[in-house]
DNA sequence: AGTCAGGCAACGC
DNA sequence: GCGTTGCCTGAC
């Protein structure tokens, strides 16, 4: 993927901002806003409404999308927003591996086409979801921001302030009590009892990320406390590009029985979906979540 | 005031 | 395996 080949001539764009080739089908505010990712905040850089937030341990990147859906984003940061957002990814083929007799789903999709997974850095993507566990997202995103702020590391750009995500070591260090007095109530356990098990090696996530076996991946992340099926599930899809993994929650639970009639639970729904929808199940599941939230 | 929310672990069967 | 229950907190 370069970049540089999608890049337009933009006059009158304030400088060190690079307006970007319309990528169709995208939704920045959609993708932004589909449960995948709790820290994105609106941003105005040079007149430009936008998003601004952390990538990893990155300073804060600008992305805005005006109505053709052309991406504004520095131009050094292109690339990487680019892979963050997975606007590399082949829509048409990930759609042919879908049922193809499916009217529920392609409504889903019309519904919200512009949605994409994004690949988030690993060790944020666990800890945000240890806490989102039985909250909702405006908590979830509040609990998020909160962490950040405590005791992420202050990055500037573009006169943004924002913060990184804690480093495992940083939240160990900081101790349950302090963890609980950000809201996160019986979270607190499993976020501090994570953030030490990986700063002290007995979990290595970037060899959970480069395992072969899902199973295995699934299995090794399960052994976190606080960490079951859904979760590990979440982390499988958003951080290490699982795209065959379906994680399923109580919206999903609506979604399926609504669309398809499924009344199953647990493992055996678990295993339907996974057959069902197919090698990119995942993204599936991303289509009928936002659908089911946004219109149920 | 009670209920419920984008789960999990511990326990009983 | 399968179903039940307690758990922190905030919003309604």
């Amino acid at each position: 993927m370069t970049v540089v080949d999608e890049k337009l001539a933009s006059p009158g764009l304030p400088a060190g901002l690079d307006l970007l080739r319309p990528v169709h089908p995208f939704d920045l505010g959609q993708t932004l806003d589909s449960g995948q990712v709790f820290h994105w905040e609106r941003a105005r850089v040079s007149g430009i409404d936008g998003f601004a937030g952390c990538i990893g341990e990155s300073p804060p990147r600008f992305v805005a999308q005006d109505e053709d859906g052309a991406l504004l984003v520095p131009a050094p940061d292109a690339e990487e927003v680019f892979r963050y957002l997975g606007l590399d990814h082949d829509m048409p083929a990930i759609q042919a591996t879908f049922p193809g007799d499916d009217a529920f789903l392609a409504e889903a999709i019309a519904f919200c086409p512009g949605i994409r997974l994004i690949r988030q850095p690993l060790w944020e993507c666990l800890a945000t979801f240890i806490t989102s566990s039985l909250k909702q997202v405006a908590h979830i995103r509040a609990i998020s921001l909160e962490i950040r702020r405590r005791w992420g590391v202050p990055r500037e750009a573009c006169g943004m302030t924002a913060y990184s995500y804690p480093a495992p070591e940083v939240l160990a260090e900081a101790g349950e009590e302090a963890l609980r007095t950000c809201a996160l109530g019986y979270r607190a356990k499993s976020l501090h009892r994570a953030a030490a098990a990986i700063a002290g090696g007995e979990i290595d996530l970037q060899q959970v990320a480069s395992c072969d076996d899902v199973d295995v991946a699934r299995a090794e992340l399960m052994r976190l406390h606080g960490v079951g099926e859904k979760i590990a599930n979440c982390v499988l899809l958003f951080g290490c590009g699982r795209w065959e993994t379906f994680p399923i929650d109580v919206w999903i639970e609506r979604v399926l029985r609504r669309g398809y009639r499924k009344r199953l639970r647990g493992a055996r729904l678990q295993g339907w979906a996974e057959d069902y929808f197919g090698p990119h199940a995942g993204y599936a599941q991303q289509y009928l979540f936002h659908f089911a939230r946004k219109t149920f």
